[in-house]
Parts: C-alpha cells; structure tokens; sequence
DNA sequence: CGCTATCATGTTAGCGCTAACATAGTTTTA
DNA sequence: TAAAACTATGTTAGCGCTAACATGATAGCG
C-alpha cells in the first residue's frame, strides 16, 4: 500500500498516443503541444516546428473529447431539421455545412421527422455534447424545449420562417408567400383554387402559405378549398392530390401546391392523363427547386434563397461566436415569384 | 497554503447541475446517478424511481462529452459520403440515420465533396471523437487514409460498392450494374450508344459502370463513345449533355447516362426540343429515383435498394458492436433493371 | 540600472463522468 | 449453518486535455 499502488488499472482502447506522449517525445510540456495545436502564434516558431514534427511522427491524433470536456466547449454546432426528404432542408444544410467547416465546426445533424417531441430530445442529447450553438427549423417547439433553450446560454438560431425569436432568426414570411402566389392566380384570373398541401399540422409553415392564400382568395370573394394529403411531399403525393382535385372540385382552374415536389408530381400526371397545363388546369409550387424549372410547362412557383439561408444563418452565428459581436437578430431573406408557364 | 488552497478558479459556463449534485439531492452517490441512467437494471427499483425523479426536478442533463471520456468511447458513428446534392446519398443517410438513432447513436455527417484528401481529414477529426464506428462510402481512400484506418480498432463500414473492403462491406457491383445496362440496350437493338457521365475521376463508380457498358459493347463488335460532363449530376448537367451528344454523335439512338438525374434531365431537354423518346432517342439511367418513374415516358434505369443499403449497413456494424459477433463481411444488396418506356 | 512589459514555457488542478475494485447486506447452497 | 453467490451501493482514481496562474528570460524605458 506504498507507493506501489499504481495505477495500472486503465483501459486504454486503442494505443493512440496522448499529448504528453507527443511532449515527451518533442521534450516539452503537454500545454506547449496543445498550444502549438490550438494556438500556434502563442509558441516560438522554432519550438513549434519541432513539436509539429513529432506530432507528425508519432501520428498524434487529438482526442477532441477530452478537448471539449476541459475547454467546457465543443466545435460542434447542433442542427435540427424536420426532414431529410426534403431538398430545401438539404440545401439548407449544405449552406450551413459549407460555412461551419471552414472555420472548423462540426455539425450534429439531428431530423425530427415533424415530431415536435423528438427536437426535444434531439436538443437535450445535443446539450449533451456541450455544442456552441444551435441551429434549428422552424420557430415552434414544445414548451419543455422553449425552457430548456432559455436557459441555454449560447446562441440560437431559428432559420426557415420570420417571426418572434428565441435568439437570431433568419428566415422568411410564409403568409406573404401564400398571399404572393393567390395574388398571382388571381391576377391571371383563375377564380376556382383549390390549395394542396400534405400533413398540414406538422408542416406548419405549408399552412401558413395556405393561411396566406385563403386570405387573399376570401379577400377576393372567392372560396378557398383545400385538401390534406396525407404523405409528406413527394411525386407520388402530387399526383394522388391532383386526381383528388378532380375528382373533388372538378371545375377547378388551378391548383396552389405546398411544395415543388407536389406540384411537379401533378403535372407530371396531369401530363400522362393528357391534359393540358395551364390550358385545363394551372399549377403553382413553392420553392423555386431546379426540377420545377426543367419540366415542360415550366412551373410557377416561389424561390426561397435556401442554401444562402444556411449560409447567412452559419454567418450570423460565427460573428456571435467570434466576438458577441451584437448583431442583427433577424433577417428576412426574402423570395421571389417566378413565373413559369404552368399558370 | 494549506488546506484553504481550494479550488475556486473553476469556469462553468452554464448553471448545469451536475451528476455529483443530482446525486447529493437525491442521497446517493455519483456512481448510482451513472447507473439509473445508463444501467437501469443494476439499481434497486426503488432507488431508481427516486433518482430519475431528481434528474427531472433539476433539470439535469447529462454531459456526453465527460461520458464519453471517462468511459473512452462516444455513442457517435462517423459517416462520410461524397456528396449530399445527389438524392441517392440522402437516402443511404436516412437509412443509416433511422437504425443508428433507434439504438442511441449519433451520426457525425462529413461531406467529401468527393474529394479523397478531404475524407482524411474528416476521418482524422472524426477518430478524435471517440467514434463507435465508421461508415464511408466508397473502397477508395488516400493512402494515409488507409494506414490510419488499419490501426484503428472499431467497425469499419463500406458502403456503396463491392470489394476489397478494410472490414465491412455493403454494396453493390457497379461494373456488373454497367453491363447490365449495355445488354438491355443491345437487346433492344440499340446499335450507337453513347455513356454520358460528369466528373468520372471523381466519380469513379460512375466509371466502373462505364467500363462494364464499354466491355459489352466492345464484346459486341461496337465502339463505346463517351462523354464527359464538368458539372456533377444534375439536370441540368443532362441537359447539356443531350445536347454534346446531338451535336457530337448525331446518329446516336440510345444514351446510358451515370445517373437518374442526367438521364431526366436529357429527357425532359429532349421533349422540350420536340423529340420523341425513345423513337429519336433512347434514354437510360442509373438508381431508380423516384423523378425517373414519374415523367413519360418512365426512364429505363437500375434500381439500387438504397435505404435499404443504408439499413443494412446499420444493421451489420451494430452487431459487431453489440456483441463482436463474427458476421459476415460482405454483403451484396444487388440491383434490380427497370425498363420503363424510355429505351 | 532597476523597473515594468512582454514573451515563452511550465505547473497545478481540475472539467464531469465512469471503470474497476471494495464493501455490506441478502439469499442460496451443500 | 458457514461458505459461496449474488445484489445494491460506495470509494477511488483517473480518461486526456486545457484554464489559470506561475516562472524565468529577454526587451524596453527613462
């Protein structure tokens, strides 16, 4: 029970070399190691050198937990995304991902599937991992979460919709969007719109847009019918809600999609039916998706700026990071109506 | 200098309880905090019901990063795939994502841009993480890749293509996929056929699937032209490259495109140029996206199971985990033609 | 030439958790 | 009925790294 009692008792997974190891070996001390890995102009160049050549040598591979849990801080950025079916959320985080690498974040990308629930875990897990900030979709969560992220004392940001903030908000305005587009139908005078959308109560921004629309159509003295799908945005579900369309409302004259993937799905059956677009009936989307601009008629429908949102969301958070910089703490991003030949 | 020396210079970002306070609260040691948490079943259930009811009154969160230190492994599972603008990766994320996260893992995303020194150094980060696992798409790696990975200790996964994998291998036999393809044109009594793919040294499945087209050709006495696009898939990008093979090849009859999303590309190019397909041209693909099966006529393509590939790969490098249960290391998921009217 | 300012590096003490061993109480077994 | 086996919980010692402070050397200054 002397000295003896050593501590040999450890595992050890696998026989990577620690930072002292790599000191050891450069014969200097562990700090001046991770300096010259963490902050080389804090080390004499030549120093550095010879400890950046060991490193080098013996293969040194930092272990960023043990990083993290010292620092207090991780280099990971927690995303949620409601979907991953989705191309503009894909984009999204293409945006976010592109900027967050650069400057050596890593994301943790968790997907809700539109469950309120699961970003409450999703975001308890990621707390977990002491991330530096998160990014999330959307600006509803469940109570549990809103507290939970009011006590969390690093940035947050809600991208996708523009509203009333947890923290920074860079999104844009889904009822302007709704009203945009039934402005537009009505403007080249379909007076018979029926809206389609799918799993509305999750995809709540689709009901914004189709809350948007209403107004604008109810405005106008017009009815405003909608139908539900009950599959989140694809082709197949296009193509059900049209021929739910017509059987439904079939004097319709135009049909105001949620998304670019319902809309196409419809035109693309539309098209196999032999019908004539927007001759016997328009469609509208929402997202401006490369797809909806390479099908014949082209489609109407809406841009939003989706990778640019990811990056302007990345860029927001880095200046907090860098600096607390105060900086704007929201940004509307806008879209625009693109008029196709499908209305 | 004597026993006041305490240690009061400690940060602490947050007001985060802390496994010590929770058990202080609750009248039990740390270690039985730990164990109602990550071992239930080793508490008295009495003593548990008393623990998890004080980590719901504070608030506690557990801290991941000190876990996964103390215990020198993560619930992460690095996954590295080439590109996320192409659908196909989605869908394998999306599968790995839905059984990984089932059983508590966390996937740490990296995105190559299908750039092999790029995946190094994601792979370099992601071993600092304390990784369960690895899963990359792809067999090829840069050789400092390799010599990091064969001293490394966890499963590693290769998805996407057959081979000579490091360890575990889920995928399927592209150059076979290629002559497949080939034989149903040549079946078809296509005679001039040109593979249009982009970026082939990047995308080098893409060539081993030129290279079984271009051996069935030849095997029937035919030359193989081939077209190479500098924009990686998109539909655009098939666009353009129905347009290099009217203008280079005119007589061609059948274009095997790389993938889906050229080959629709082409068509819906074609049709919006008055062609007939396939009578003026024939078109073919690569994956079975769903956009191939909704535009008329339906695209000729090969359907690779890719979620399920994803699923699989899961499955398989959970088991290892599980249990290091001898499985077995490859595992074929096959492919299926799909003749639709476009050929 | 003593004083402070700056630079380069080192020492110490944890970050919050869990593995491994230890201990006490309870049940089983021969 | 004592030893063995099991159950429930605790004690101790780090995991590998970095923050904060400490130290020593060199430079700058009037």
């Amino acid at each position: 029970m002397s000295d003896k009692r050593r501590s040999t008792r450890r595992r050890r997974g696998s026989e990577q070399p620690t930072l002292q190891q790599v000191a050891d070996a450069a014969g200097v001390s562990a700090i001046t190691v991770s300096r010259a890995l963490n902050a080389p102009e804090r080390v004499n160049a030549a120093t550095r050198i010879k400890v950046l050549a060991t490193v080098e040598r013996l293969g040194y591979v930092p272990n960023l937990v043990a990083g993290s849990l010292a620092s207090a801080r991780s280099r990971f950025i927690a995303v949620i995304v409601p979907s991953l079916a989705n191309a503009v959320f894909i984009e999204v985080i293409h945006g976010l991902q592109e900027t967050f690498e650069r400057e050596g974040y890593q994301i943790l990308l968790g997907n809700t599937d539109y469950d309120i629930e699961r970003e409450y875990q999703l975001i308890r897990t990621f707390l977990g991992w002491s991330c530096s900030a998160l990014v999330t979709a959307g600006l509803r969560h469940s109570e549990a979460c809103r507290s939970l992220l009011t006590h969390w004392d690093k940035p947050i940001m809600e991208v996708m919709e523009l509203g009333d903030a947890l923290d920074l908000n860079v999104g844009l305005d889904h009822h302007e969007a709704g009203r945009c587009m039934a402005r537009h139908l009505l403007a080249q005078q379909y007076r018979s719109v029926v809206y389609v959308g799918a799993c509305l109560d999750r995809d709540y921004r689709a009901r914004m847009r189709f809350e948007g629309h209403r107004e604008v159509l109810h405005a106008a003295g017009l009815e405003a019918p909608m139908i539900e799908l009950d599959q989140l945005g694809s082709l197949d579900a296009g193509a059900t809600g049209l021929e739910r369309v017509l059987s439904r409302y079939p004097s319709t004259n135009a049909i105001h999609f949620a998304n670019d993937d319902l809309a196409t799905g419809a035109l693309l059956r539309a098209q196999r039916l032999g019908m004539t677009i927007p001759g016997d009936i328009a469609i509208a989307g929402f997202n401006g998706l490369p797809l909806g601009q390479h099908v014949t008629p082209r489609l109407t429908t809406i841009r939003s700026p989706r990778e640019n949102m990811g990056r302007l969301a990345a860029e927001e958070v880095l200046k907090r990071l860098d600096a607390k910089r105060v900086t704007r703490r929201r940004h509307d991003v806008g879209f625009e109506l693109l008029v196709g030949d499908s209305t």
